[in-house]
RNA sequence: GCGGACGUGGCGAAAUGGUAGACGCAAGGGACUUAAAAUCCCUCGGGGAGAAAUCCCUGUGCCGGUUCGAGUCCGGCCGUCCGCACCA
């Protein structure tokens, strides 16, 4: 709708198609069926070319790619590689999910309770080494650029704010009595003098050193890493900790020291790994320090407690006070502490104030086989060496293994033995392949040009970039929408693009939903198996009754599809189109039923009837002449009114409302009197049609020939409403008493608030309510309302 | 637990602080028809008065506040949904 409107707008308009077709479903579907999952991705991509085609959407089908082509992903290559030289890929050890069934690993999405989806395996944590994207590089630009993102939802840019993770606070260490000193980060170094423990992550290196010669530590430790990470295991999981027998010394007192544990709670992946406990002030450490017997001390006073007395009981205090039992902090506030600590700390050389954030580094590596190769080779002498550009691209071999664990690459007899690029001697090829989020991370740059010999066309993606508007589902608020954020950035210091942000408006569409029916036997049927009498659903041509459940996206494994041939075959694409925009606001779910399906095509039907008797209009062009028959001028009026609205309402993607308006004008002209001039019915009956164009874009065409025009709809200009008649010269004003409504005035528009006035209390039931007496105010809001205070 | 959004007829929904329910779906009544479909007309938040035209009361989750005026703004509850989740 959007392509087609700002098209008859005079915009040119970049409308593409393309398909992120890599990934799982392929890999699945050739494991189950034995197909190649090339050709099954293609021959998915042929039938829903083929359906969208039937829609009418005005995509530009010249510029479509897949990213499974060989000529996109061969570019990817390319970028990898520019961007490993850039420094913004980095191979490093990491902790991941790893299903020891399938021998792969999972990304966090794929481990639900703790199992692998597929095996339904226990998955492990494992250190494995893997490739990343250094989007931390960037962290602070993608945060603060959020403020600049205004056509964005506000939901969005806040979901993104919340997982980038912004905290202030400092870095300090702790001296040993061992030897050594650990550090920690912290966001309350105002509570130092409550610290009554340190804590290290199960996954810290000096707990790992230490469970060398600790065995009872040892098996701690891995008791906490078999507890898991899934939410549900967390959410149940009780504080645990191990007292190392180590001592830290207090920074500002060397005397006292506090014990270090190694505690399950403590995440190795945030700040440093260590934390101080200060259970007073910290629900955690208040939980920990109960179970461990550990002294509870308050240091930040709330207004009005005393602090002899203040006992924080079962829920730390996190609020502002005054600190007390801190030595030198005493009667500051939490702010002022912060800051003399601070002060002391770094004049010290003991910490430093730092930010710390919560996104981490992007772990690009998958042990799958359906994706795009990672150009990368190892050689024992030479290390990680690129693949050369000449060399370029790392093609999929032809066929692939499913029947074994693990990834089919690293399995196939040749494809990974390659010589090394640097010393020629025999080396490996990496058998991982990219995350397919990298592949949607960039292909917006390569519509610009799709069949540039360069990664992206820097001369096309200046004209297009950044995209004027976004359209995609909620679901992509962080993941996709970051990755792509950081990649524009990438693109930019490459030089390809100009741009830091790629998406200049955004909008989250809500989804098709439909509801769901089962058998007894709890076994899901499809909508095309049921029928409805007196409100209950059965089984079509049978007494057999079933379940009907929620309304919910439409999925294959609910059967609760409508495939849009058998709508097309049945109404035709506008009537979907049509369903589609109507009722519904677009960021919403959208339900659909037949009772609406039938409704809009009926209101096909109509405007086709509208058009029934043009041939006895005039013919095309004739001029209005200015009607001062009032039916006449009220068609036009409405027919003006309906330009301003629905160009309004489509400016700002309120689909249902413009549908609204149409409505309202297609009545007018339903209702219209026969002795109307041939011109002005004509004049009504072209914008009608102009108005759906973009909705309703077949239905258009076939209005307008049969209008008598010869062109088409979509190359005219979109019609321009006259202001004099939008605009009308009598308004209907409210008048209220107290506040309640009594009655309305018909009245000159921008008349004299002494003449609303007078009006106003003019009317019976104004007169009557008042009971003679005078009002004692009244308001005028001059064309709007008259507002009497008795 | 933290953060956010939302709550309006039977349903989907409208409503720059200014006539609540536009527009559509469903439902009911009527016209046309031998009949049905299609189409057209009327009714359609709740309650009440009237022969009728009309009129009155009440109503946007609940309680309070600001305002001449609140679905809309503010505070507190209740409920639903979403995101994050041991992030120090």
């Amino acid at each position: 709708v959007l392509a087609r409107f700002r098209r008859a707008q005079g915009f040119n308009v970049l409308h593409p198609m393309g398909w992120d077709a890599f990934g799982l479903p392929a890999e699945n579907a050739a494991r189950e069926k034995g197909v190649n999952p090339r050709d099954w991705t293609y021959a998915n991509i042929a039938a829903m070319r083929a359906q969208l085609k039937q829609m009418g959407l005005a995509i530009d089908w010249t510029r479509e790619f897949a990213t499974c082509d060989p000529e996109y992903y061969a570019e990817q290559q390319r970028l990898f590689i520019e961007f490993y030289k850039a420094g913004l890929v980095y191979r490093a050890e990491a902790d991941v999910n790893w299903d020891p069934v399938d021998s792969t690993v999972l990304a966090n999405e794929q481990v639900i309770d703790g199992r692998g989806w597929r095996s339904g395996a226990l998955v492990e944590r494992k250190k494995l080494s893997q490739w990343f994207f250094r989007i931390t590089a960037y962290t602070d630009d993608l945060l603060s650029a959020l403020d600049k993102l205004d056509r964005w939802p506000e939901k969005v840019r806040l979901m993104q704010k919340n997982w980038i993770g912004r905290s202030e606070g400092m870095r300090f260490s702790f001296d040993l009595t061992n030897s050594g000193k650990v550090e920690v980060f912290s966001t309350r170094p105002d509570t130092l003098f409550g610290a009554s423990f340190v804590a290290l992550s199960p996954d810290h290196p000096l707990a790992e050193h230490w469970a060398k010669s600790d065995n009872k530590l040892a098996a701690f430790i891995e008791e906490c890493r078999r507890l898991g990470t899934s939410e549900a295991a967390i959410e149940t999981a009780e504080k645990m900790g191990f007292d190392t027998g180590v001592r830290a010394r207090h920074p500002f007192d060397p005397s006292w020291e506090l014990s270090v544990y190694v505690a399950n709670f403590v995440l190795m992946a945030y700040g440093t790994g260590a934390i101080f406990g200060c259970p007073a002030h910290d629900q955690r450490d208040l939980e920990f320090a109960h179970k461990y017997g550990l002294p509870v001390l308050p240091v930040v006073i709330p207004d009005g407690e005393d602090p002899k007395t203040f006992d924080v009981g079962h829920e730390a205090y996190v609020g502002q006070g005054q600190l007390a039992n801190s030595c030198f902090l005493d009667g500051l506030s939490v702010e002022e502490a912060k800051a003399e600590v601070a002060r002391r700390l770094e004049s010290a050389g003991q910490g430093e104030r730092t930010v710390q954030y919560r996104l981490r580094d992007w772990l690009v590596s998958r042990q799958r086989p359906w994706g795009c190769p990672i150009p990368m080779i190892r050689c024992e002498h030479c290390g990680l060496v690129p693949v050369k550009e000449s060399d370029l691209p790392v093609l999929l071999p032809n066929e692939l293994q499913f029947t074994g664990a693990g990834n089919p690459l690293d399995s196939h007899p040749t494809w990974k033995h390659v010589n090394c690029p640097k010393c020629g001697g025999t080396a490996q090829r990496e058998t991982d392949t990219c995350d397919t989020f990298v592949d949607s991370s960039w292909y917006f740059a390569r519509f610009a040009d799709p069949k540039s010999d360069a990664p992206v066309n820097r001369k096309a993606a200046d004209y297009w970039l950044p995209v004027d508007q976004y359209i995609g589902g909620i679901e992509h608020a962080i993941l996709h929408l970051l990755y792509a954020r950081f990649f524009t950035r990438g693109l930019h210091r490459l030089g390809y693009t100009n741009i830091d942000e790629p998406f200049a408006g955004l909008f989250t569409q809500g989804m098709v939903c439909h509801e769901t029916y089962r058998g007894d036997n709890g076994d899901w049927i499809e909508p095309a198996e049921i029928e409805k009498r007196d409100g209950k659903a059965y089984l079509k041509g049978s007494d057999t009754q079933v379940i009907v459940g929620h309304s919910e996206k439409m999925s294959k494994s609910k059967k609760n599809v409508i495939a849009p041939e058998a709508i097309i075959e049945r109404y035709g694409a506008d009537t979907i189109r049509w369903f589609m925009l109507s009722d519904t606001p677009p960021e919403r779910d959208i339900e659909w039923t037949d009772e609406g399906a039938e409704g809009c095509h009926r209101f096909v039907q109509r405007v086709w009837r509208l058009i029934g008797d043009a041939d006895r209009l005039p013919p095309p062009g004739t001029p209005v002449v200015d009607p001062a028959d009032g039916a006449a001028l009220e068609l036009r009026r409405a027919v003006h009114r309906a330009i301003a609205a629905v160009t309004d309402d489509l400016d700002n993607l309120r689909f249902n409302r413009a549908v609204a308006q149409i409505y309202t004008l297609a009545n007018a002209l339903g209702s219209a009197e026969a002795s109307i001039p041939g011109a002005v019915k004509r004049e009504a009956l072209e914008t009608l049609v102009l108005l759906i164009g973009p909705m309703m874009a077949h239905l258009a065409e076939s209005c307008w020939r049969a209008l008598g025009h010869e062109g088409l709809v979509v190359d005219q200009l979109w019609p321009k409403p006259d202001p004099e008649l939008v605009r009308s010269d009598t308004v209907t004003m409210a008048v209220q008493v107290n506040g309640k409504l009594r009655g309305t005035i018909e009245i000159a528009r921008g008349a004299d608030k002494q003449i609303a006035e007078s009006a106003a209390l003019a009317l019976d039931p104004v007169a009557r309510t008042l009971e003679g007496k005078p009002p004692k105010r009244v308001i005028v809001v001059p064309d709007r309302i008259v507002n009497i205070v008795a």
